[in-house]
DNA sequence: CAGCTGACTATTGTTAACCATAGTCAGACC
DNA sequence: GGTCTGACTATGGTTAACAATAGTCAGCTG
C-alpha cells in the first residue's frame, strides 16, 4: 500500500510529512494552467518558437478558427507571454504581429520536455532540436544549482519556510 | 515583421526552412497534450509524484469530485501513465492503489518546468524541489547531449532525416 | 446473509474550448 | 469617398471537462 521504496516519487520533508497533513490547493502547476491549460495556447506557444508572428499564419498552422486564433493571441498578449507589436510593409496599411516575451520565452523548457515525453511514448516527431554549435540534440533534464544531474528520485520536496533551515545546514557540514 | 534577430526562437533548417513550406499539423506536443491536456491530469500526476497511491486522497488532494477522479485516473491508467495494483490491510477488503509507471516518471520534467515557469511567472510555490544530497535547489534546463548547456536561440529545428547527415557532418568536421 | 465502506457509475447541469460561418472594422491606397 | 484585405467580432452549435448529487457495486467481516 502507499508509496514503494521504489516508486518514482520525491521525498517529503518538514512539516510536508506526513503528506496528509497538508494539500496543495492552488499550487504553482495549477496557477500556471489556468494561463497555458488548453490545447489552442500550447499549439500558439509552440508556433511562436519556430518563428511565426502573423495572425493568420498562427490559425492556419496551429489547425484552429481564426476566432480561437484571435481569442487565444489575445489571451497570450494579456497574460504577457506575448507581446503585439506593429509593422508596416512598404504599400500596405499597417498591421501587428506577435512576438515572444521574455515570459513567453521561460516557456520553452516546458514545451521541450512535453516534446521530450511526447517523443517517447506517443509518437516520435519528424524533427528533432540540436545545438547548433555542437550539433547534438537537445533534451530538458533536471539539474540543481550545484549542477548535479538530477533524478525524481533524488528529490526532497522542501517547504519554503524551511529551505533556509536546509542551506544553513548544508552550509554547516561544508565547514 | 516576422521574427527578429533577438527573438527567443529556434533556427529552422534543412527542409525546415522557410516555414512556410510545411506545418506541424499533429506534432509530438499535439500528441501529448491529447493525453495529458486537461487540468486534472496534471494535477493527478502531481499528487502522484507527491506520494498520493489512493483513490479519496486523489480526488481530495486535486481537489476534483470523485466521478472526475475516477474518470480521469481511468484513462491515465488506460494510456499507461499509471498503473493500478491490489493492496489489502488487515480486516479489511482488497482495495486498490495507483501507482507512477515509468512512462508516468518521465512525466515528471515536465511539470518541474512548468512549476518553474509558475514559480516565476505566476505565483511563488510555498514549496521547493531540493537535491537530497547537497541541498540545492533543483530546476529543469535544457542541455544538449554533449552536456553543454542550451538556450532556445542556440537551438537548430533539423528535420529527422536530414538529422544522420547533420551528424555525418559532425563527424567530418571532426576528423 | 447483512452490514459496512471505499470506489466507482449514472444523471443532470454548467462552463470552457472549439468549430463553422457571417459580418464588421481598421488602415492603407487610389 | 470607395475599395481592398487582414484581423478580428458575433452567433449558433458541439464537445470535453467539470460540479453536485444519488445510486450501485465489490470485497471483506461477523
Amino acid at each position: 500500500m502507499a508509496e514503494l521504496e521504489t516508486d518514482p516519487i520525491v521525498r517529503l520533508t518538514g512539516a510536508l510529512d506526513p503528506r496528509g497533513g497538508w494539500s496543495a490547493s492552488r499550487c504553482t502547476i495549477a496557477k500556471a494552467i489556468d494561463v497555458v491549460g488548453n490545447r489552442s495556447a500550447f499549439l500558439i506557444l509552440r508556433e511562436a518558437f519556430y518563428g511565426t508572428t502573423r495572425f493568420d499564419d498562427f490559425a492556419a498552422r496551429v489547425g484552429v478558427t481564426e476566432s480561437v486564433a484571435a481569442a487565444r493571441l489575445k489571451a497570450l498578449v494579456d497574460e504577457g507571454l506575448l507581446v503585439k507589436r506593429p509593422y508596416r510593409e512598404v504599400g500596405e496599411r499597417t498591421r501587428y504581429d506577435y512576438h515572444l516575451t521574455e515570459m513567453g520565452a521561460d516557456f520553452f523548457p516546458v514545451l521541450t520536455a512535453l516534446m521530450q515525453w511526447g517523443e517517447r511514448w506517443r509518437e516520435p516527431a519528424g524533427v528533432q532540436l540540436r545545438h547548433r554549435d555542437c550539433g547534438a540534440p537537445v533534451h530538458a533534464e533536471l539539474r540543481c544549482d550545484q549542477g548535479h544531474p538530477v533524478t525524481v528520485r533524488e528529490i526532497d520536496l522542501v517547504p519554503k519556510s524551511a529551505a533556509g533551515t536546509a542551506q544553513a545546514a548544508a552550509a554547516d557540514s561544508e565547514d
